[in-house]
DNA sequence: CTGAAAGCGCTAACAA
DNA sequence: TTGTTAGCGCTTTCAG
């Protein structure tokens, strides 16, 4: 089953097919339509190495993530693929396994065989993202680098929704935990608590762990903690359990991502939810522009880069502040 | 940089390099080492999709997941990207979203353009599967059949490291949550768990919900469980504990799979850990094995499936039992 | 053991 | 608006 077949059986010559299903020239409409016609008649699909070595697209995006068993990440790119499917793109799902030369060597192994690539928080320096990117078609979730297309969550609104949230509750010792720094997140996430006039603790790693260890450095009469994220947040909370401080009675405690985690342990994390699909989804549009846009894609970014907006999901690891009482 | 710059840097001919990089024909050392020289002088990487359209291999294999946000599954995935690495295979990891039909585009769309396919925990139907794969190269991990190779988890031996586990803290009325009929790993494990004399209950949803729902369902004078998998424990055990027993010194609990999950909840979750990585990697080297293989390959499979070994983590959902004390 | 030549299926000038 | 003609980079007969 090849163009030729569908050309013959349309009548016409395989250029024409070629154009008619790439919309490369201007056909008439009836040639369009019999072409059409011929193709799902004979259930035809094109050759992708064929068209590729033809020097056509691939037809195929890669997303490159820096841990794939990070369902956090793992969602981006169920994004992603899910969108690149509705557009008849092939999606190559790339683990980075948490190494930046990996990442590196991922992205350049990649690079040759596909159309664009989405990075998803890379972990690379960014010199070496963008020499390894070249001039390709790209896009970078949560993690601006000048010059290229992004997409990103609302790492602001994410902290002062949590402040609000406290606040609103009687709250007004609230510390948080900050992130590894390095990490765009965590800067983003950090610059707006010192911002908000937040207690800073940490930096901490974003593990249970990291967690626990925050608990031991809260400021004293803190009564309300926002940490860098979920798993920061429930290693918080066992460690202040166990130091015998009941959450939320004694200090209320507010998570970040609401990844599943969040709603399974006791009490329930108060958390940011972050439009994790949405991200990979955007991140696939803003690519397929650069992909079929004009000029030199890559260096120039064609709109502005968008920023998600984030959510509070309120559940049990928060309540209002009232000393004395309860 | 193509394969002509290398010959002629090497001073032989196209083909001669071909044969050289792919052993496709007997060649003279001096000259294998010659091309070698210029190739990675040159540092000359075949292109895919000339060498695929030529009728090669493309040097690719595709992973389809059913849920790529379940750690589970990522990390098998994970297992089989890094070892086709070391084989210099591309891995294209995919993910059906938990739609069987999704799965069957999927492994439809991957197929031309793989060398090979790993399926893990496929949910389509065999019939489908097996019409989907024809004789194309395939592995399937945790989900035999018949004609086809696969890799699986010591599913029985799981059940009875738990069971042994229980019996020798002094429990007799162990009860076995279910999972949801139709996975294999659920009837593997419910299978053994019946052969062990459990008491079985269920099946419910491999969920939270359904681990609350079993807890209401446990038979009276019941003092330990084992869950179909690490969620239903951890909503079992949340169940038990709002209804007033307590976990372990009332009953205690063993999940399965040993998920990240098991290891923050408190009480920690006892629970059985399956070779994840390793269910990956072996995946692929049987799948390489098939590819280079001699003979009709996917018919018949060239080694017997290998079912690899479990191991129990002991934490502190369970405990002896001990009528009357504690 | 090695070279020459013929495509694989498709796209892209270049004509018409 | 459409057809003709070259290849893209590689593997593979077929000679030698």
């Amino acid at each position: 089953m090849t163009l030729a077949d569908v050309a013959r059986r349309a009548g016409v010559s395989t250029s024409t097919v070629s154009r008619a299903l790439n919309g490369t020239a201007p056909l008439s409409p009836a040639t369009v339509a019999r072409v059409r016609r011929a193709v799902d008649a004979l259930g035809y699909s094109p050759h992708r190495s064929a068209r590729h070595l033809a020097g056509g697209r691939t037809g195929a995006i890669a997303v490159v993530v820096p841990d794939l068993t990070n369902p956090f990440f793992a969602t981006i790119a169920r994004g992603a693929q899910h969108r690149a499917h509705e557009n008849g793109e092939l999606t190559v799902i790339a683990d980075a396994e948490d190494s930046p030369s990996a990442e590196l060597e991922l992205i350049a192994r990649l690079v040759p065989d596909v159309d664009g690539v989405v990075l998803c928080s890379p972990t690379a320096p960014t010199a070496r993202l963008v020499a390894a990117l070249g001039s390709r078609p790209a896009v970078l979730v949560n993690r601006p680098i000048r010059g290229r297309a992004s997409v990103v969550a609302d790492q602001r609104a994410a902290v002062r929704l949590a402040r609000d949230h406290l606040r609103g509750l009687g709250h007004e010792r609230i510390a948080y935990v900050r992130g590894p720094a390095g990490k765009w997140t965590s800067s983003a996430r950090d610059a707006q608590a010192g911002r908000l006039g937040l207690d800073l603790v940490g930096p901490v790693a974003p593990t249970f762990g990291g967690g626990a260890r925050a608990a031991s450095a809260l400021p004293r009469g803190t009564t309300a903690v926002i940490a860098h994220n979920d798993l920061v947040a429930v290693g918080l909370v066992d460690a202040l359990t166990s130091s015998g401080r009941r959450v939320p009675e004694d200090v209320s405690v507010v998570g970040c991502d609401d990844v599943e985690l969040a709603s399974l342990v006791r009490p329930a994390l108060t958390t940011v939810r972050m439009p994790l699909e949405q991200l990979g989804r955007r991140a696939v549009d803003r690519l397929a522009e650069q992909i079929s846009g004009s000029g030199p894609v890559g260096s120039a970014p064609t709109a502005a880069d968008p920023v998600l907006a984030v959510t509070l999901t309120v559940r049990g690891s928060t309540a209002p502040y009232a000393a004395g009482r309860t």
